[in-house]
DNA sequence: TCAGCTGGCACGTTTGAAAGGT
DNA sequence: AACCTTTCAAACGTGCCAGCTG
């Protein structure tokens, strides 16, 4: 199952001839303009950075895994489609019960050792501090951002395997889901709607318990910045609407009738309102529930089936076009490219593959149920404006002591926090982008983060728990286990001989209260503390410049 | 008043199970 | 009995709109 079920886009895709992936490698950082690196955790050693007694020799330990992780490179399949909608400004629908992404995130990665295990995840981070409002068919910033919701992760199923594994074919985050309810009791990734948010992929090298974490753990992180997106509760661009139609197969329902009509629309789009099905059928209705009564009943279902040839193509005019339909590029290219992708389709036969790894994965009992090395971080504006918090602050005080929060008495504005109970909504990724390192080759009219290296921390770091997003009293646990997804709340019911059972989601009842649910997976928990880790091991490293998106961990304890 | 959100709808796609054939 | 192919139905994902809400 490496990719998730239902993907069926082959490996071919990536080999054949022409086809060009939008890449990204944490080694090669500089030689790969196209690539736009971001939030890379290189080690500080690497770089010369001072480092405290005893660093060098998880910095010497570490260097094996380096070696592997800084040759992983990923590409972003249909990186051209991606291009389209971040052209016209990528929306993406947020709903109460979790709304796919789409184009779904889907990468291929090459450069792993096919003998080593790995862990891949992906979380969502704040691009900007903005709230947006889409006005006069471009999107405006609307004010401040509103707190940043639980940055969750969503660590691919197949996690963790074998780099052969992840290499095999396409890894497809295609069941990442997207919710705006802050109690979002399935893991899928909470967004603030109207919100500029950037997906961000990070690999994690697993050490031997099928973790991570120990001394040598190794990561690298990879953004593209076209898949940067705001989220939505409904599209507010028409341009992205039709692309959403045209592009994904779930919304043929509101395509025209064949491709060939399709493509017809397609060029009136530029000109005309595209009326689609959906539309035609409830102005159809509608017309014919208001029409005079002098008029026949079918007049309405005429004119609204002229809607429909136009959508279709069958004419070449429409003199209803409504000018706000009218498809307004707000986000124009900043790169021209020529990039292309053969998109193959086949069947996913290897849909169940099943890991000996995944066992532990989805039923191991968590190892950190405690609050014994989280502490709250400053508020956003104190960590962007606190050079201690931003530099100063070790992995290790951060995260892998237990005990007092003194431990990081040098993280401004924390100390009078009380440490927040553990919980997968330990939030790795809350403060915006430009926090962190981001190399992007390109620029976005509405992207606000810096268009070259500027290095600050691997990860966001942890909002203030204060923040009205924060999690509900005494909802840790509920949390950790949000961490898992609906598949994953179903497979652990089902028992460890379950096999992969087709996913059926039950928003609104789900499969258990989440006091039923069992512990969260280890590696969830791993990840979130191995990130968060990384960003304050990085913001020590804040003066430096990072070329690779890579980090280590010293003195790891994985519980 | 209005921008944003929610719920329900219809449509096409996906997928596992069942049925039938080899 | 085992395997493969086809068919079917239910669940799912999607965009749309009316109505609701703050």
């Amino acid at each position: 199952m490496l990719q998730d079920k239902g993907l069926s886009e082959s490996e071919e895709a990536f080999r054949a001839p022409g086809s060009v992936l939008g890449e990204t490698s944490a080694a090669n950082a500089a030689n790969a303009p196209e690539a736009a690196l971001a939030a890379p955790g290189l080690s500080g050693a690497a770089l010369g950075s001072p480092r405290g007694p005893g660093a060098d020799i998880a910095v010497a330990t570490a260097a094996a895994a380096e070696q592997t992780i800084e040759n992983i490179k990923v590409g972003l399949h249909e990186k051209e489609l991606w291009k389209k909608f971040h052209e016209a400004g990528t929306e993406m629908i947020i709903t109460k019960a979790g709304r796919r992404m789409f184009p779904s995130y889907k990468v291929k990665v090459t450069g792993m050792n096919p003998k080593t295990k790995y862990i891949l995840l992906i979380d969502v981070v704040p691009a900007d501090d903005h709230r947006y409002k889409f006005c006069d068919n471009k999107w405006m910033v609307a004010g401040k951002a509103e707190p940043a919701m639980p940055g969750r992760l969503y660590v691919h199923p197949d996690s963790p395997a074998t780099g052969a594994h992840w290499m095999r074919q396409l890894v497809s985050f295609q069941k990442l889901k997207l919710t705006n309810n802050h109690l979002d009791p399935f893991g899928h990734i909470i967004l603030n709607s109207m919100h500029k948010y950037q997906p961000r992929l990070h690999i994690v090298k697993a050490d031997e318990n099928n973790a991570f974490g120990s001394k040598n753990t190794a990561f690298c992180t990879h953004v593209f910045p076209e898949t940067s997106f705001i989220s939505v509760t409904s599209y507010q661009n028409h341009k992205i609407t039709q692309l959403k139609i045209e592009n994904n197969p779930f919304a043929k329902g509101f395509r025209g009738s064949d491709d060939s009509d399709l493509r017809v629309a397609r060029l009136q789009s530029k000109e005309y309102p595209v009326i689609s099905k959906s539309i035609m059928r409830q102005r159809l209705v509608s017309t014919q529930l208001s029409s005079k009564p002098d008029v026949s009943p079918l007049h309405g279902a005429h004119q609204a089936l002229q809607h429909y040839q136009y959508e279709n193509g069958a004419h070449m005019q429409f003199a209803a076009a409504e000018p706000q339909d009218l498809p307004l590029n707000t986000f124009p290219a900043q790169r021209d490219s020529s990039l292309f992708y053969h998109c193959l389709k086949r069947r996913d036969s290897a849909r169940h593959l099943d890991l000996p790894c995944k066992r532990s994965y989805l039923e191991a009992p968590t190892a950190v149920g405690e609050d014994h090395y989280f502490r709250s971080p400053p508020p956003y504006d104190q960590q962007m404006l606190s050079p201690s918090y931003c530099s100063e602050v070790t992995p290790r005080e951060a995260c892998m002591y237990s005990g007092s929060g003194t431990e990081i008495a040098g993280v401004s504005g924390v100390d009078d926090l009380p440490p927040p109970p553990l919980s997968c909504n330990m939030w790795t990724s809350v403060s915006p982008y430009t926090s962190y390192s981001v190399q992007t080759v390109e620029t976005v009219p509405y992207q606000s983060f810096p268009t070259h290296f500027t290095t600050t921390t691997m990860m966001p770091r942890l909002p203030p728990i204060s923040a009205p997003s924060s999690q509900p009293p005494g909802s840790a646990h509920f949390s950790v286990y949000n961490q898992l997804s609906q598949s994953q709340v179903r497979e652990r019911e089902r028992g460890p001989s379950a096999s992969f059972p087709r996913e059926r989601s039950f928003p609104g009842t789900g499969t258990g209260t989440a006091c039923e649910r069992k512990p969260p997976s280890p590696h969830l928990n791993a990840a979130n503390e191995f990130l968060y880790s990384q960003s304050f091991s990085l913001s020590r490293e804040a003066s430096l410049q990072y070329h690779s998106g890579m980090g280590t961990v010293e003195n790891w304890t994985d519980g």
